[in-house]
DNA sequence: AATACGAACAACCGCAGTTTA
DNA sequence: CTAAACTGCGGTTGTTCGTAT
């Protein structure tokens, strides 16, 4: 017997969704919550299946979203965390807080899948800009043709960057098991802040669903070696890394993150990020910052 | 100005894992 | 315990719009 469909198609709304839908969608979410997505279109009043509620919320209507063009410190972090996840665009899309997957795999598609082979021949990466379309009007030409949404973001020309001033916060750092304790208080000594905490972990939270259930601000090294080692590295297997973390190349390994604190990310990131426009840009900026540095670090490790 | 083509992206589809009755 | 329902994810498609000719 195989699965009924989540909902009878017939008689449905399909396609682009109308700011009366919109509206219902989001008013209705705003009293009940997320959740019970199959419900939602009875209960709501809306000729729409369940799962199509679900995925315009997830990825349009939700309040956290963040539309705009792709950074260029958002499209390399894009590659590189492709490079250790693969097309697990949930993941990557965890990393940067405000995206979808969907969008991420859309930009991946358009814009980055053609390049890849082209940018694996030129091995510096040099952070070029992406192509700016010039700003269209789009949005504003039209904004209710048909009483349809178009839900797009307009393009930007110019990616604002801040400056990366942002106050040195309180850091977490989870600490693989196979690590030795001593190591980590020498390198705790090491650092300059003292606002770093280095957290233990065991063998059992240690693992790839461990950087699966993490929040973006929890990234860490570990987790990304972990992950991208374990699934994607050819060159090294698990005893050399388990070598490296805790034998003669643990200096080197070390002195990476004694190097950079920016590999962490700081722990009001989400919080930030959901506040104004400038908070959010600041922080991400000075996210994006740290996260490139940690990825570049660990490329190089791996290479 | 009209048309063709390609880029961009919103939305859909189907599968798989998880939860619930 | 099992089947059905729910939810999430990745792949794909369809539509819209910008640009080149």
């Amino acid at each position: 017997m195989g699965r009924s469909p989540c909902c009878s198609k017939e008689g449905m709304n399909r396609g682009a969704w109308t700011a009366t839908e919109d509206k219902i969608l989001t008013d209705y979410i705003k009293v009940h919550g997320e959740g019970k997505w199959s419900n939602i279109p009875r209960e709501a009043g809306l000729n729409r299946c369940g799962k199509s509620c679900r995925l315009r919320w997830r990825n349009y209507l939700r309040p956290d979203i963040r539309r705009g063009n792709i950074s260029s410190d958002e499209e390399d972090l894009i590659i590189r965390l492709h490079k250790l996840l693969g097309n697990r665009w949930s993941l990557i899309a965890g990393r940067l807080p405000g995206r979808t997957d969907n969008e991420i795999k859309n930009y991946w598609n358009t814009h980055l899948s053609k390049r890849g082979q082209e940018k694996e021949r030129r091995p510096e990466s040099n952070h070029s800009k992406v192509e700016k379309k010039p700003i269209t009007s789009r949005m504003d030409e039209n904004p209710i043709s048909s009483c349809v949404i178009r839900t797009k973001a307009p393009r930007f020309k110019e990616v604002f960057i801040t400056p990366d001033d942002q106050i040195q916060q309180h850091r977490i750092v989870a600490i693989p098991p196979s690590v030795d304790a001593n190591l980590v208080q020498n390198v705790a000594a090491g650092l300059e802040s003292s606002d770093v905490t280095f957290m233990s972990c065991n063998e059992e939270n240690y693992s790839l669903d461990f950087l699966v259930n993490i929040k973006p601000r929890e990234i860490n090294i570990s987790e990304i070696l972990d992950s991208g080692f374990t699934n994607h590295s050819h060159d090294l297997d698990a005893p050399e890394m388990d070598k490296v973390m805790k034998g003669d190349d643990a200096d080197t390994y070390t002195s990476k993150i004694a190097e950079s604190q920016a590999f962490l990310l700081p722990e009001e990131m989400e919080q930030n990020w959901r506040g104004s426009d400038y908070n959010i840009q600041a922080n991400l900026d000075s996210d994006f910052g740290s996260l490139v540095a940690f990825l570049e670090s660990a490329e190089e490790w791996i290479i």
